[in-house]
RNA sequence: GGCCCCAUCGUCUAGUGGUUAGGACAUCAGGUUUUCAUCCUGAAAACAGGGGUUCAAUUCCCCUUGGGGCUACCA
């Protein structure tokens, strides 16, 4: 049985990221990964995670289970391509698998063969030495350093020799050396590139893996992409995957070259510019929504003065011509406002969950009663989840510890404090348990102070929390809980008296 | 060095052949508040420079400058 196509249907629409496992997984992985997702999303595509996992050298073991984790964090879904299963081993699913590079190696050596036979590929058994001295005397020369086809002409008979002694050799793509090599960049326009600038770059190296260049297309070629969204840096070599997809005589699928994330001196993010991995992010308790949000406004923008959006909003509003060139300096001061909206706008309850979660991660335990307060009070306060126990100890601790000279609201008198304390400590001690809260604490502490508040709230506040800065008395005598607050009214009672 | 890309307030950006060049973050000032934070109001803040094209350029073209990327048997 065969299913036929509609004629008239266009060619599904799939995306894909496909980062190197080198390490933890960087903020920019993310922004790309999300421009690729919202592009699928929209268009009702199909969006895959595979990996490049072929320099050997740079391998590093835990970074895929990261980059999963981070995805799922920032809630990415993908149709295909690697996972994680219940126990964290790194799993496939999809039709066009495997979804590892390295895994893939008997596919690459096929098609390498494929071009070889074509004479659109050739052996080279240069060593090292030779092409270093070689490219040392063309920049000298000012030119371009590229491979001077040296092996390309080497006979045959040559050929099968040094293979059979098994001498070491790479596969480099014939680059045609007239000519100009253009495609249409869907966020730059038409970009073109002089064949002879372009090097007859190595497809196969000689431990058997494939270059990137070589993976990226045949894979992307296998796999069905239409669309390649990634990073500005491979703006470049965009012309030699050109050149290999040419070679092949495949369908050449459209590229847009996303602008770069700066730091905010203008270079390339990086770990020396403090939090750039996405478990940094994490740990700082960031909400992945206010994370998604910020990025995705870095190098695209509505063209509307909306600021907050939800994913759905992002799915619903994303448009590829609205993408800039510039690169986009990551500014954390912004970050953290849009955290601080968030934190705003989500429940107590769901916001309890979360920091529930986050605490524990944290190693961090806390009475849960209490926390649910602390959250009440907090969330309107701060722009992520690590500055939630911040500056509060005196809400959490058993004991605290100032100077009384701190209980004096402007020229107010020892005698005056210790009355406005007493009357505060009755008008709390008068709040039936079960009206404890917030408000009423509210209402009555200001009944009882009329005119002037501050004699009243000021020493109020310093002796349930011994600081200059606080969040309200009410709130605070609210964490507290009643027999607390009556007892450090107390004792601030006793220091001055 | 060569090649490619980019260029509006400090930052993210909107914008148009004729605008008081708009918004947001940050900053500063005032207000609200017992304090801090929030919130409200206001201020300061940009078209990199030089040539063209045009009646008119921030906008179109060129050059310069500046920034970034690539130039690996790394991705």
């Amino acid at each position: 049985m065969k299913t036929l196509n509609s004629s008239n249907q266009s060619p599904k629409i799939r995306v894909r990221i496909a980062p190197s496992p080198t390490g933890f997984t960087h903020i920019g992985t993310l922004r790309t990964a999300l421009t690729n997702f919202l592009f699928a999303k929209k268009n009702n595509g199909q969006f895959i995670v595979r990996l490049e996992d072929t320099d050997r050298n740079r391998f590093v073991e835990k970074a895929t289970e990261d980059l999963i984790k981070s995805l799922k964090w920032a809630g990415l879904e993908w149709d295909e391509g690697i996972d994680l299963d219940a126990q964290d081993k790194i799993v496939e699913k999809g039709n066009y698998g495997h979804y590892i590079q390295s895994k893939r190696l008997a596919i690459f050596r096929k098609y390498v063969q494929k071009l070889i036979d074509k004479g659109q590929a050739y052996y080279c058994f240069c060593s090292p030495q030779r092409l270093e001295k070689m490219r040392k005397e063309q920049q000298k020369r000012k030119q371009a350093p590229k491979y001077d086809k040296h092996c390309l002409h080497l006979p045959k008979s040559e050929i099968e020799e040094r293979l059979r002694k098994k001498e070491p050799y790479v596969v480099r793509l014939n680059v045609p050396a007239e000519g100009t090599t253009e495609f249409n960049d869907l966020i730059r326009g038409k970009i073109a590139i002089e064949n002879k600038l372009v090097d007859d770059q190595i497809l196969l190296k000689s431990d058997g893996y494939p270059t990137y260049h070589l993976a990226v297309v045949v894979d992307d070629h296998l796999m069905k992409i239409s669309h390649i969204l990634r990073g500005e840096e491979w703006l470049s070599s965009t012309p030699k995957h050109i050149l290999i997809y040419q070679a092949f005589g495949w369908k050449i699928p459209k590229f847009g070259h996303l602008p770069q994330l700066l730091n905010m001196n203008g270079k390339k993010l990086s770990k020396r510019d403090g939090d750039v991995g996405i478990r940094d992010f994490i740990k700082k308790g960031y909400l992945p929504q206010a994370i998604l949000n910020h990025i995705a406004l870095l190098g695209w923008n509505p063209k509307t003065t909306q600021e907050i959006f939800s994913k759905q909003e992002l799915i619903d509003q994303f448009d590829i011509k609205k993408i800039n060139k510039a690169g986009a300096k990551f500014d954390y001061g912004h970050l953290d406002w849009v955290g601080s909206q968030y934190l705003k706008a989500i429940s107590v309850d769901h916001l309890f969950k979360v920091a529930k979660k986050y605490l524990k991660e944290q190693n961090i335990i806390m009475d849960e009663t209490k926390l649910k307060k602390v959250i009440t009070i907090q969330k309107e306060r701060i722009s992520k989840l690590s500055e939630l126990l911040e500056d509060i100890e005196y809400l959490v601790e058993e004991k605290i510890d100032y100077s009384k000279d701190l209980l004096k609201w402007k020229d107010m008198d020892n005698q005056t404090i210790i009355k406005n304390l007493e009357k505060a400590k009755e008008t709390i001690n008068n709040i039936p348990e079960k009206e404890y809260t917030i408000q009423s604490l509210e209402n009555k502490l200001l009944e009882v102070a009329k005119e002037k508040k501050g004699e009243l709230l000021w020493p109020l506040r310093v002796a349930l929390t011994g600081q200059q800065k606080s969040p309200s008395p009410f709130e605070c005598a609210w964490v507290l809980g009643k027999d607390k607050t009556l007892e450090r009214i107390e004792e601030a009672m006793k220091m001055v008296g």
